[in-house]
DNA sequence: TGGTTAGGGTACGATATCGTACCGTAATTG
DNA sequence: CAATTACGGTACGATATCGTACCCTAACCA
């Protein structure tokens, strides 16, 4: 029974909990610099005595939301590794990373990575292994796999994996990056379809 | 004679050019929010009047500068269309596109615009348009031309031309901003050589 | 039931930053 | 040469922000 809340303990995680959300849409819409811990309070409620008890400061504060964030947007990148065709595993693949990437708190943790990588290199390293990095590598070991199995020529892996991740992102994330328009799935998967393709007939050249 | 710079109007713009430079370092190495006007008029030297005779406030001073930039390195971006050979003439868009997306300045733009892209929207579009879209388009525009004369069947050009530029991005261009690890230029052309030949397997399939 | 703990409200100190004001100097121009 | 102009130095006001201190209430636990 050690996982058993108490009342007390419950009651801190809640507050916890609530902080943590409040002062997450206060730094992903005004960004690290022009959040204040004044405005991160009025929009909680309570006092800066409690605020303070639960996190040391802003910077640390801002760690445990991007941590929190980090974790949560990046799981998603994981791929369902099912026995599928090669076509339709990177299909998959390309609509769940272009999905996560420009999710809108995927975004909001890009646009905070590259606004604050260079005072928090801890987290900027942390978001790029576990983010776009660890999906590129996935894919690079299917391939690997794939171009041993089936008639396949990839001479480099890693390479290919990027290639094809940057067909996915192509405009769209940098659109939605830089103008918050994010895309539809209909769009997404559009966009995937077509570096599939462009993909499948750039591997199976000399088949 | 109405371009002669009277001896007045020289030290002018000498001293705006000076005020731009140091003030250049500052926001693109500590970000807006970090930079003080204070530490600009310290690094520039002279008096808060000089600073802000040239520069009604701070927001007037970034935006100078972001539009000089801007201007100078998207220019950069105008590729020079040489009547070469099809993939040639890619390679070269290719590694001047990737050249300059990944230079000091280019990274340093493009975290500015990506950081302060909400608070500064006439920048961050003016960025866009004249920047990747902008060469997006011309290549765009290139593989029009090109699909009516080779024997090239690209269905959809604006596409292609996105997903040609998101593979020469790759990761190289993620790692660049949030790492600061430029590539070099042999890592370049390599990048760009596979890309080129990708997309020319990817766009002749059908002859 | 009495002690402990989490939290609320607010005032406050220290510092920092933006932008202005004031005064003096050197250079340029008519 | 006198007047205008750009500039340098610095003090200053207003505001804002981080983090602390103090006092009080309410919930919880033994």
């Amino acid at each position: 029974m050690e996982n058993a809340l108490s009342s007390r303990e419950k009651r801190q995680s809640e507050k916890r909990a609530a902080i943590l959300t409040a002062a997450k849409t206060l730094f992903f819409e005004e960004g690290y610099g022009r959040t204040t811990m004044d405005r991160v309070l009025s929009a909680v409620g309570g006092s800066k005595r409690t605020l303070y008890a639960h996190f040391e400061n802003k910077e640390v504060l801002f760690k445990a939301i991007i941590s929190q964030v980090s974790d949560r947007v990046l799981y998603a990148l994981t791929p369902q590794v099912e026995s599928k065709e090669f076509g339709d595993t990177l299909a998959d693949m390309g609509v769940r990373y272009l999905q996560v990437m420009t999710s809108t708190e995927g975004i909001a943790l890009y646009r905070a990575m590259v606004a604050e990588a260079a005072h928090f290199p801890d987290l900027a390293d942390n978001f790029i292994q576990n983010g776009p990095c660890r999906a590129s590598k996935h894919l690079a070991d299917y391939l690997r796999v794939q171009s041993a199995h089936e008639n396949l020529h990839i001479a480099d892996p890693d390479l290919a994996a990027a290639q094809f991740m940057g067909m996915v992102r192509g405009n769209a994330h940098l659109l939605a990056v830089l103008t918050a328009q994010i895309p539809s799935d209909e769009e997404i998967r559009t966009i995937v379809k077509a570096a599939v393709d462009s993909f499948l007939r750039g591997c199976i050249a000399h088949h």
